[in-house]
DNA sequence: TAGATTGTTAATCGATTAACAATC
DNA sequence: TAGATTGTTAATCGATTAACAATC
C-alpha cells in the first residue's frame, strides 16, 4: 500500500458507514460532501480528504452515490467477508458480546466461547457451549478463527494474548484493563470501558462536550 | 478555567492513572518522566506536557512522587468523589455493566436499573431490582443521579436521552449505535462497540497496529 | 555543589481546513 | 453550455517532540 493511512482517518470510517447506512434506509440515493458534512457535523473538506485516501468515489457535479459509497467503505473495513471470532472469558461482558446480534450482521461471527473456570463448562450462551481454554488447540483444528474478544481480568490478559497468538489468532479485541502492546505482531483494538467512564467524569466536571 | 484542555490530553489521563496505580501496587514511590515514558511507550516530553496542563506535579532533579501524582490525576478525573449512575436498558450489556465491580471501585456507583420492557420488571441484578423507566421521575425524588449508561437500541436512544436530560441527568454514557450530539448541553461519552470492531477489522487486513 | 530532571519555550510534524482548478 | 461538486493542492491550525534554562 502506497501511503500509510492514519488511525485518525480509520476511526472515522465506521461513522461514515453508519450515516450512509441510515441514508440508505431512508431511501436517499445520492449525497454531496456538503450535505453529509452538515448532518455529521464535520467539514466537507474532511469528508472528501478522508475518502480520497482510498480512492475517488464521487463524481464532480453530482456528489456521491450512497449505495456505492456505502459498499466501498464496507470493503475498506473488511465487511465484505466473514470474520470468525471467539470469546475468551465468558463472564458478564463476554456473554453480552456473545449475545450481541449486531456484530453478526456486520460479518463478525462468534464460533466459540472459552473460559478457564470449570464451573462454566457446558454452560450454553446463544446456542454455543462454553469450552475450556485448554480445548482451544483442538477446536482450531477444524475451525478458522481470526479474532479473539478478550474479556478476562487484567492479571491473565497478557499471558492469554500470547497464548492465543501462538495458536495463530492474530487479532485481539481487548476488553481487559491493560495494554497488550508488549505482544509483538498482534493486532490489538482496545476497549477500555473504565477509561471511557473517567473521561466522561472529567467532562462532567468541566462541562465540555466534544 | 484558563485554557481549554484538548480531548487528546484527557483521553490519555486515565492511562497515566492506570500505570501509576500499577507502580503503586508494585511499591515504587517515585518515577521520572523518562522511565514512565519507556514503560508506556510515549515520549517523556508528552508526559510532561500533558501533566503541566494541570499543574506542576513533579520536582526538578527528583521526578514525580507516584502516590501524589496518582491522587492528583484521580482528582482531575473526578475520582475523589462518588458519581451515582443508573443503567437504562437492562439487556445483556446493561447487565454486564451493572455487574462490573471495577466501576464501583472508581467511585461510579450504580443505584438503579431501568427498562421499558414490562417482562423485566422485578428482575434482580446484583441486588438491584429492574424498574420501569416511567418510575424514574419518582426515583429521582429521593436519589441523586449524575450519569445514565444508555444501553438500549439506537431507535429510542435520542428520545430517551432527551427525556433523561429533562429529568436533570446531564451525562450519558452512550452505548447505543447513534451519536447523540443533537442533544444540546448533554455531556456524552460514546462507546461504539461495532465501530471499534470495524477498526480492528481494517487493521487486520492492513496489518497496522497503533 | 554537581547531577538529575522538571517546567516551559521553540521547532517540527501531522492533521484539518480552505481554496480552486478539473470535470461531470 | 452553465452549474454543481468533486479531487487535490496549498494554507492553517493544533498537537507532538526537542531543547534547554530553571531548580531541586
Amino acid at each position: 500500500m502506497e501511503k500509510e493511512i492514519s488511525q485518525a482517518v480509520i476511526r472515522r470510517m465506521p461513522r461514515y458507514y453508519r450515516y450512509l447506512g441510515e441514508l440508505l434506509d431512508a431511501g436517499v440515493d445520492r449525497i454531496s460532501s456538503n450535505e453529509l458534512s452538515s448532518r455529521m457535523r464535520v467539514t466537507a473538506s474532511q469528508i472528501r480528504q478522508d475518502l480520497n485516501n482510498f480512492g475517488g468515489f464521487g463524481q464532480q457535479g453530482y456528489g456521491y452515490n450512497v449505495r456505492y459509497l456505502y459498499d466501498e467503505i464496507g470493503k475498506i473495513l473488511g465487511l465484505d467477508r466473514t470474520h470468525n471470532m471467539i470469546v475468551v472469558g465468558v463472564g458478564n461482558l463476554g456473554q453480552a458480546i456473545a449475545n450481541y446480534v449486531k456484530f453478526e450482521k456486520l460479518g463478525f461471527c462468534i464460533v466459540g466461547l472459552f473460559d478457564i473456570d470449570p464451573s462454566l463448562r457446558g454452560k450454553q450462551v446463544r446456542g454455543l457451549f462454553v469450552q475450556m481454554l485448554e480445548e482451544l488447540p483442538a477446536f482450531l483444528e477444524d475451525h478458522t478463527v481470526e479474532i479473539a474478544a478478550l474479556t478476562i481480568p487484567k492479571e491473565n490478559a497478557e499471558a492469554t494474548a500470547k497464548q492465543l497468538q501462538s495458536l495463530g489468532i492474530g487479532a485481539i479485541w481487548n476488553f481487559a484493563h491493560v495494554d497488550l502492546d508488549c505482544v509483538e505482531g498482534l493486532v490489538v483494538e482496545n476497549v477500555h470501558l473504565s477509561d471511557s467512564l473517567m473521561q466522561l467524569s472529567y467532562n462532567i466536571a468541566n462541562h465540555n462536550d466534544r
